[in-house]
DNA sequence: GTCATTTAGTTCCGCGTGGAACTTATTCTC
DNA sequence: GAGAATAAGTTCCACGCGGAACTAAATGAC
């Protein structure tokens, strides 16, 4: 009956924030994330924390469970727990630091480096999908826009 | 002893990711996001589902559950919890469309207005102290890419 | 060398989250 | 108009998350 249903779109709400930058930039990192790690949950039964830890350990031979978790910003509890599982699925090894008794000496496994491309090409997919409008010209401008402000963030905060 | 701790740096580890953009979209927008909702949770104890309820009503002024739940993407039983909360807070006020029995008209309160001033200055203050590195030209450059993008997600996802 | 302090990692616990099933109301079909 | 299908909102439950307290190891002070 009263079909005057006028209901708001998304779009329309994010120009009315008052924080544009903030909303925008939440919505467009959600659109890629979530629907890329809940597709990794689902498929290969990694979850987030598990996932980064992985991640750092590609690009890195050996980190500490702490660099870990500087690296991502995630707290040391959750990268203990991914810690753990890997160990378990047999995608990461450990080994005591020799110079120091409590730090451990963590290393990605040829498992873990499967399973790493795998995730990866998984969000680097949901990552085109999503920024496709953008042309190549644009998206070197994204990433130096967002390159400064975190230089500048990181080198703040420390 | 072994001095030769080269503790790698979250700047760095961003510029060797696979999905560089995606990791720097996640990294600023978490930069603003999680500190500023801390602040929000701890002086005002208003969580982000509720903020987000009551951002929307501040900008329009009745809207179901539903709308709300399409606005911000978060999944209704999340936006449920968040209305009887700010109902009893006062913040928001709830009556039965009369057109359609299943429907809730939403609207925002004196005191749910006053809340959301308040919460909108601490995000936004996050989300200023965060970009200041950029210049007015480069934030409205870094709008209109991101605007770009969520222009064509909102559409592809209809 | 001994004791206090700091640090890496773990465990514990409470909480926000979101999928799924459920209830109630509306709409569609015949 | 009766029954099926859809939709709005709620409740239930399992889980990931992160702060805080804890353990073990190393470092600093004297």
């Amino acid at each position: 009956m009263a079909m005057t249903e006028e209901t708001p779109t998304p779009t329309d709400f994010l120009k009315r924030v008052e924080f544009r930058e903030t909303a925008l930039l939440s919505f467009v990192t959600s659109a890629i994330i979530e629907p890329a790690y809940e597709q990794v949950q689902r498929e290969f039964g990694i979850i987030r924390a598990e996932y980064m830890l992985l991640l750092c350990l590609s690009h890195y031979p050996i980190l500490s469970a702490r660099d870990v978790s500087i690296l991502t910003g995630r707290p040391k509890n959750s990268i203990s727990r991914a810690v753990h599982r890997m160990l378990a699925l047999g995608h990461i090894a450990r080994a005591r630091s020799a110079s120091d008794g409590r730090q451990d000496h963590l290393s990605i496994t040829p498992s873990g480096r499967e399973m790493h491309a795998k995730i990866m090409s998984t969000v680097l997919s949901h990552q085109e999908v999503t920024l496709i409008s953008l042309t190549a010209d644009e998206r070197r401008t994204l990433i130096s826009l967002l390159d400064k402000v975190t230089c500048q963030a990181v080198g703040a905060g420390t």
